[in-house]
DNA sequence: CAGAAATTTCAGTAATTTCTGAAATTCATA
DNA sequence: TATGAATTTCAGAAATTACTGAAATTTCTG
């Protein structure tokens, strides 16, 4: 299977910017050619398709649904594993934040919180400015946490306002700002 | 200089972390150790501290400079620079997500631009999805974009509101809902 | 349930990244 | 502006991570 220009030049993109993102670069090549793939692929398509070894493809597509991002499909009369990414894009966020949030923050928050415990011979200073990144990990995971409760679409609405919504907010109070805008001459 | 058993726990673990977070050991070590120092830290401190030679420490530094996470101190009488990281905590995450922003995200909204101006072959399907990636990009970015505007002040109370936040928004419209809350049984 | 197809595992190799020590450069001040 | 301290650069070594091919295992199907 020859790439498309397109998908050519995207997998190669993601495949670089893969090093980055946490993932190895065919493991970001393998995403990004089922992303853009209209139909569910083999590991054999895949493997073709990036000139990769089949086993470099099993390993990719492991890690691919350690992360969740990947979901297996089975094609009627046909005995091989095909693999598609969820077709809504929202369901892809959000399983990317909550997974880089998995691993990229949780851990250390569970750190501050054992280091805080156990009684860890240190200095004040040291001790002030670990309990000020575990409060402010937490109101970061504490809003995170509210904010994935909510649907879609008022997820949208939310992000859209922006920073109107922030005139809402009474600055001395930090309560809700009641009554109609505009009115307030 | 022995490192106190707080900092060496804290300094190990950001090391390990290290990695997950787009920087190497040592460079998360440096971090870790300046972040917990009452005092600002000269090279030779930092390589001591870490048991790591004074070359890698001077990599580490310039990697964390142009990460802007550390700020240049000089101290009257004595030559050597002196590191420390920002006192407050807000500034250092603004800055961390800025720059994690411009590293892992910023590249691929213009790489995703290019692709749709540039008119590379490719199937219908595979032109959709890159645009609704864009799109899903862009609302993220615009929100953010309006978020890193407001004062420390109101942020912290739009998080600490959390989803209260959403129940303001009318799910049909998008339009803020006006007048009282509770009034509307 | 035997055989074949599909998939996974894994030891060895390749590629990449990180780290060091020595040399070069920069910088402050006498 | 010459000197020595401080810092940076960089080539090579060490460590880590990624990839491959072959063998092992699992999974279907006749």
């Amino acid at each position: 299977m020859k790439l498309a220009p397109l998908q050519q030049e995207f997998v190669l993109h993601f495949g670089e910017m893969g090093s980055r993102w946490g993932i190895n670069r065919t493991v970001g090549q393998i995403y990004a050619l089922l992303f853009l793939s209209a139909e569910p692929l083999n590991a054999d398509q895949i493997t073709e398709g990036l000139g990769i070894s089949r086993s470099n493809t099993s390993m990719g597509l492991k890690e691919l649904q350690s992360w969740n991002l990947v979901r297996l499909r089975h094609v009627p009369g046909d005995r091989r594993e095909y693999f598609t990414t969820p077709e809504d894009m929202w369901e892809i966020t959000r399983i990317l934040i909550a997974e880089r949030k998995k691993r990229e923050i949780d851990p250390t928050l569970t750190k501050l919180r054992e280091l805080e415990m156990s009684g860890r011979a240190g200095d004040d200073y040291a001790e002030a400015r670990i309990a000020e990144l575990r409060e402010m990990i937490e109101l970061m995971t504490g809003f995170y946490n509210d904010m994935e409760k909510l649907e879609t679409e008022r997820l949208v609405k939310l992000m859209t306002l922006g920073s109107k919504i922030a005139g809402l907010i009474d600055k001395t109070s930090g309560a809700l700002t009641l009554g109609r805008r505009k009115e307030t001459k």
